[in-house]
DNA sequence: GATACGTGGAT
DNA sequence: TATCCAAGTAT
């Protein structure tokens, strides 16, 4: 017979171990000061899917450049994808504008502070809501995030695998009341997540709510969350093109406003595709070049990793002469500018690669 | 419900 | 090196 936790998790003692523990982070208010929305929300965005150290320096960043809403609204995208670049996931910043400017047009400049309301914002799901009725105008809400999900799945030993066992986690977190404090709670059991019941080696000796988890009962705490097998991950491959003119200016275009990458910038590139010829000629892959010059393959090619598939590109260089015209749609960019350009991970890699071939 | 959507760090 | 993972959302 396994041991069973005798109790359940008190919300007051992850508060008190909250007071204890609280981590000062660039977007968190002093203990008892009101958060501002702003800030909470801008943070919440970033911080989907995104580690605390990675996105506290663009937080920082922004909060420079916009220090409100109506700062947001009142630029143009292109400035917000801007600073956005090399943070990922750029739907988020498309959808962070969109929404500025939507509060400032339809809510006076003010984030709507109910759920509901929230939800109907754009970029703004299910968590984020909670999250900011909670952290930014201390709403009851049962917020639930990766870090929830593992807390509560080892609490109450979830078996049932994840993503079907979500609305079963929700009730159960939603089971954990606190009598207030809905903002800190929902932190609390965030940082909880983030520092002790970690997905590996998890310190359970640390934790306060370790006496009612069952998943510590029972030994068996990091198998959870019990996860469906994962699908493969297939490698696409294609070609890039770095143009370099001999004044030290480069070749970029934008690419198409949604999907992958969607209002970035990138170094021309042909289609992506699982069928690539690896060995065509250097003349087949020039097919496809934004134009006419002495295209040289470079050694290698530079690779990239996304979420869904892995990229492998060639990348084809050329020396074009000074006065070449940019093609429609593409334009030179100085060398020495690169840094204030929209310009993901995956086409600084082509860069530097071709940049570094003979 | 399944899939598209980035990136860099940890193990 | 390979895999997992991080304060998810939109379609």
């Amino acid at each position: 017979m396994r041991p069973a936790a005798e109790s359940r998790p008190d919300p007051d003692l992850l508060l008190a171990w909250y007071d204890r523990h609280r981590r000062r982070l660039p977007w968190r208010a002093e203990a008892g000061v009101a958060a501002d929305p702003y800030r909470v929300w801008l943070s919440e965005i970033m911080l989907q899917q995104t580690t605390v150290k990675a996105a506290g320096p663009y937080f920082l960043r922004f909060l420079q450049r916009f220090p409100d809403v109506c700062a947001l609204a009142a630029a143009p995208l292109e400035e917000a994808l801007k600073l956005w670049a090399g943070l990922g996931y750029y739907s988020r910043a498309r959808n962070l504008h969109a929404c500025a400017i939507k509060v400032v047009e339809k809510h006076g400049e003010l984030f709507p502070d109910t759920e509901d309301e929230l939800l109907k914002l754009p970029g703004i799901g299910a968590y984020t809501a909670a999250a900011i009725a909670a952290i930014a105008f201390g709403r009851k809400a049962t917020v639930v995030d990766g870090n929830v999900e593992r807390v509560v799945s080892r609490l109450f030993a979830v078996t049932e695998p994840m993503p079907a066992a979500k609305p079963l986690i929700k009730r159960l977190a939603a089971s954990l009341s606190p009598s207030g404090r809905w903002g800190d709670f929902a932190q609390a059991m965030m940082d909880l997540g983030a520092t002790i019941c970690t997905p590996r080696r998890p310190a359970c000796a640390l934790c306060p709510w370790s006496e009612p988890c069952v998943a510590r009962a029972q030994g068996d705490q990091e198998t959870y969350p019990r996860k469906a097998p994962k699908t493969l991950r297939p490698t696409r491959r294609g070609v890039a093109f770095l143009a370099e003119r001999a004044d030290g200016f480069v070749l970029l275009r934008d690419r198409p406003p949604r999907g992958l990458l969607g209002g970035m910038t990138e170094t021309p590139t042909g289609a992506w595709s699982e069928h690539f010829d690896v060995s065509a000629s250097a003349t087949e892959l020039s097919a496809g070049a934004p134009l006419s010059a002495g295209w040289r393959r470079t050694p290698g090619f530079a690779a990239h990793v996304f979420t869904h598939f892995a990229l492998e590109l060639i990348v084809m260089k050329a020396r074009v002469p000074v006065g070449t015209p940019a093609p429609e749609g593409a334009r030179w960019v100085a060398i020495a500018a690169l840094d204030s350009e929209a310009l993901p991970s995956v086409f600084r890699k082509v860069l530097a690669h071709g940049r570094n071939a003979a």
